[in-house]
DNA sequence: AAAACACCCTGCCTGC
DNA sequence: TGCAGGCAGGGTGTTT
């Protein structure tokens, strides 16, 4: 499941072995993507056949590439959903299952999109500002203030797990990195976000080092993601409470427990996350 | 207006 | 053993 980590390592990758390189054709697969994508074989040909890549950017848990192409700048969106992959490989090596698009290279190498979901997403345009995903995004949580953060959980009556996972107010959480945050910062994910306004530079620097050490680490790997050189993270083994349910807390032995918020699960610590304002900051 | 929810998809796991 | 059903959840569109 690529969260912002996950996304970072697979840029930080793509990075290395893709600038400088050119584009010389395109395969689909002729699959859809998900509902409600733009995605549309033929703009993307377009804009990718005959342009070589000029640089690989992160935004959320967007892959950006940009692109020189003979009719101008253009930008790829890559979103890779809950089971995507950005591969580099050999041309002519095995076609993996659900593969749905390959950018062939003329250094003889290929970069697949590989996705057994199809809740990713591949879009392009002439510029960030004309791609929809982009639009609705909140702050960076690696670049956020204190002082906005703030202002934006003293606007919100959504529960704080709900807060976090909204990819307007901040953006690049998902539900692994959400619960391990609360967990650091001792907060209930069911308080409402508004009355979390004090806890804003503790859950700015939690969020900070958290998603940090996870880069450091490669990325979570639960089941499957991997990097753009098939490399495995290595963060799933420094989770606090994410899929812990049962286990001892790292901090007070108690079990984690796992309650559903929104229609997904929310791993905590019921005695180390309290649902009353105690004002009480954890530490590991 | 903001929050909650249904939907898309496949693979893995559980239970009968 | 085999198969049905539940679950995983990011983002979008719809409903409350």
């Amino acid at each position: 499941m690529p969260e912002l980590p996950e996304v970072e390592t697979v840029v930080r990758s793509l990075r290395t072995l893709l600038v400088g390189k050119k584009v010389t054709d395109l395969w689909f697969s002729g699959k859809r993507l998900r509902t409600g994508s733009s995605f549309d074989p033929v703009l993307v040909r377009a804009a990718c056949a005959g342009a070589a890549i000029v640089a690989v950017r992160r935004r959320a848990k967007y892959v950006l590439v940009d692109l020189k192409g003979m009719q101008g700048a253009a930008v790829l969106l890559v979103h890779l959903g809950m089971s995507g992959r950005l591969r580099v490989v050999e041309k002519g090596a095995e076609l993996e299952p659900h593969t749905h698009v390959v950018w062939r290279l003329r250094t003889g190498h290929e970069l697949r999109f590989v996705d057994p979901r199809r809740f990713g997403d591949v879009a392009v345009a002439a510029s960030d500002q004309e791609l929809r995903g982009l639009l609705q995004l909140g702050p960076e949580p690696l670049e956020i203030e204190t002082a906005d953060l703030a202002a934006s959980l003293r606007g919100s009556r959504a529960p704080l797990k709900s807060f976090l996972l909204d990819q307007a107010k901040i953006a690049g959480l998902g539900n692994i990195y959400v619960c391990e945050i609360l967990w650091r910062t001792g907060l209930h994910p069911a308080r409402e976000a508004r009355s979390c306004v004090a806890h804003a530079a503790a859950l700015r620097e939690a969020t900070v080092d958290i998603l940090h050490r996870a880069i450091e680490n490669r990325g979570t790997t639960l089941r499957d993601y991997v990097d753009a050189e098939g490399t495995r993270g290595a963060n799933q083994f420094q989770l606090a409470v994410y899929g812990r349910e049962g286990e001892a807390c790292r901090r007070c032995a108690k079990l984690v427990k796992r309650m559903v918020q929104a229609g997904r699960s929310t791993f905590f610590c019921s005695s180390c996350q309290r649902r009353t304002a105690a004002g009480r900051v954890n530490r590991v």
